[in-house]
DNA sequence: CTATGTGCAAATCTTTTGCAGGCTA
DNA sequence: TAGCCTGCAAAAGATTTGCACATAG
């Protein structure tokens, strides 16, 4: 069995308001507004927050937003968004990919009992030093994954 | 079509002294010496560097070599490796898995040209800070992944 | 009107698993 | 011998794709 992780519990609502800033976001990205999209998008940044979902976690919140967008178009519209500099795309395992709303490089916290996403402040992150990039190579991005494991599960296991 | 990267070029010869040395690794380790986990195990560290592998690249080292090993097997045996604190696996992309003989927390090199995979000086990086573990939680691990792109690629595409 | 986007189902790929038989300790 | 391993084939997931239809600009 496959647990599903909800990634970030509190969905936008998709109202009026939340739909326009989703289309405003696609506007700045010069993303063409098609319904999916939009409600993709009312979802994702409606509410001014970031958020990181999978295909999958999307796709649930689409429908229990009442609307239909199929996961195929999910996972398009993700790869859309993240070809357009809209989001960011993480892997931290190697079964599912994560998306987030956050374009900047950031360091991210992984909680391995959760399997779930979130943001570790970017100003507790600092280098001290970086490599080289290798001759003939550039630095495209550097990715930081701090994983976490809670602390005394004391359960039955 | 998906192309299956070539980790390390160079494998391991499958001799004598490269059992030898595989079986001093898994001995180690306390993992029980099989036919399958000899040549594995010979194949990764039989000439004493470390390795950078996924189980289809470890799967068609062993059939170079003239060995037999189930792809399924490839698969369990690098967990197995994994869990015994042989090898590390890091998650770049989300289709595929890498392995690493190397098993001390360091930095690697993404090329994202060859999806490949290979070590960044440890020396070389180093944190100014990292943010403390939230609350109830503790950092069990802080991957960093630098990911690289051919400078002037100057070719058809 | 035309290029793009969408939905569906099917295809791909990677990784895991159930089970019968094999082999290490 | 007992328990852990293996191989095989099939299952399970995640993601992509082909194609006919819909729609934004």
């Amino acid at each position: 069995m496959h647990y599903i992780p909800v990634m970030d519990k509190a969905f936008a609502h998709l109202d009026q308001a939340a739909l326009q800033s989703g289309a405003e976001w696609l506007a700045r990205a010069g993303v063409r507004p098609t319904r999916q999209r939009q409600t993709l998008a009312g979802l994702l940044v409606g509410d001014g927050r970031d958020r990181h979902v999978t295909a999958e976690s999307l796709f649930m919140a689409v429908k229990d937003s009442g609307e239909s967008v199929s996961l195929a178009t999910v996972y398009n519209t993700l790869r859309a968004f993240r070809d357009a500099g809209l989001m960011n795309e993480i892997t931290v395992d190697a079964t599912r990919s994560y998306f987030d709303t956050c374009v900047e490089e950031h360091p991210h916290f992984f909680w391995e009992d959760s399997q779930t996403l979130t943001d570790a402040p970017a100003s507790e992150v600092a280098f001290e030093r970086l490599p080289q990039a290798p001759e003939g190579a550039r630095i495209s991005r550097v990715d930081v994954v701090i994983r976490l494991t809670r602390e005394q599960a004391a359960s039955t296991r």
